[in-house]
DNA sequence: GCCACCGGTGGC
DNA sequence: GCCACCGGTGGC
């Protein structure tokens, strides 16, 4: 059975301590695209999450223990769902034609399968953690946009749903039938006439998904650097206030461990590139590691459509993990993963 | 021929 | 490990 769509949710808890909503600036408005610039940004659209978000099932449903710890993971999260695997009706939220439009793949490596789509948004409750479904793609990117200065609480949700309060029991949770992943927070809502698509890729491959923004001419675009080439080349857009700003193409993370295959080992060229003897160890590793792992069809722990538990503590925020000082070389790496 | 989807690669 | 970019290609 393979997974056929997927749900998109924003994790809303946020460690009110931590908000300095004025940081968010309109910066970045010109045309020169300077991915360097980008990674020093303030804009937390280009930002990696500051924020770690470990997914907590357990902590979902009974808030008691300590939430003191859960306030600094605030972020948004992606749940992917196999509505058949939830049972028709569950969820009646159809958000997106284009995302949930079946998809299947086509690469030599894969046997042709559907390929998961974004079945629903939801976004995680500051104050209870418990996730509230988002009734369209539009909403969901308006409440992302700015989870961090303005947390979503379950009285957001009353905009769409009457009276919902804490008190009800959540609309999802994550209890292994669906693949969740953290999405970005505070990226910028897709100018007026353009979409923002993601595509969540196949099992197994090098990366989780693709963004990709369609223009209202309906031209994709799959990169800044494309981004701004159109936009140099329709200048009436920039007129109209488009920038560059308005774009990220950031994806969201699975949650589950093991969705996307392990990057092979990059030899460490600078150091042993003269040594004849470490190009064959180089060679040898590569032949011996590039097999296909695409751990597909891997048994569930119960029925055939249900995975083993999804929710392993994800890896630590980016920024984090990112200290020069602390990166192993790759050398070490190799011994490590060996 | 187009394009959606995927892998490779360089950089940090 | 993660991100960003972009080339390749099978299927339509």
């Amino acid at each position: 059975m393979e997974r056929d769509h997927l749900d998109l949710a924003t994790l809303g808890k946020t460690d009110h301590n931590d908000i300095h909503g004025s940081s968010v600036a309109s910066h970045r408005d010109n045309m020169k695209y300077e991915p360097k610039d980008l990674r020093n940004s303030a804009d937390p659209a280009f930002n990696q999450n500051p924020i770690d978000v470990t997914s907590s099932p357990e902590r979902e449903d009974h808030s008691t223990d300590d939430e003191d710890n859960q306030g600094e993971d605030a972020q948004k999260q992606l749940v992917l769902y196999d509505p058949a695997a939830v049972g028709a009706g569950e969820i009646e939220l159809v958000p997106d034609p284009l995302d949930s439009q079946p998809r299947r793949n086509s690469f030599p490596n894969y046997t042709s399968r559907i390929l998961p789509a974004v079945g629903a948004f939801t976004v995680q409750c500051a104050n209870c953690f418990k996730w509230r479904l988002i009734p369209s793609k539009e909403k969901y990117e308006k409440i992302r946009e700015h989870i961090l200065e303005q947390p979503f609480y379950c009285e957001t949700a009353r905009e769409w749903r009457a009276g919902v309060s804490c008190d009800d029991p959540p609309d999802l949770t994550q209890d292994g039938s669906r693949l969740w992943a953290i999405d970005k927070p505070n990226i910028a809502q897709p100018p007026p006439g353009w979409e923002r698509l993601l595509r969540i890729r196949g099992e197994g491959g090098t990366r989780f998904a693709d963004v990709y923004y369609v223009a209202p001419s309906g031209k994709r675009l799959r990169s800044m650097i494309e981004i701004q080439k159109y936009l140099q080349e329709h200048p009436e857009y920039v007129a109209e206030g488009v920038s560059m700003s308005r774009f990220s193409f950031q994806i969201p993370r699975p949650l589950q461990e093991n969705y996307v295959r392990k990057r092979p080992y990059r030899p460490a060229l600078a150091h042993d590139e003269d040594d004849p003897a470490m190009a064959v160890k180089r060679i040898s590793w590569i032949g011996s590691d590039g097999g296909t792992d695409l751990r597909l069809g891997m048994p569930g722990l119960s029925a055939p459509i249900y995975r083993a538990p999804l929710f392993e503590p994800v890896s630590q925020s980016l920024k984090k993990k990112r200290t020069p000082s602390k990166r192993m070389s790759n050398t070490d790496a190799a011994c490590k993963s060996s």
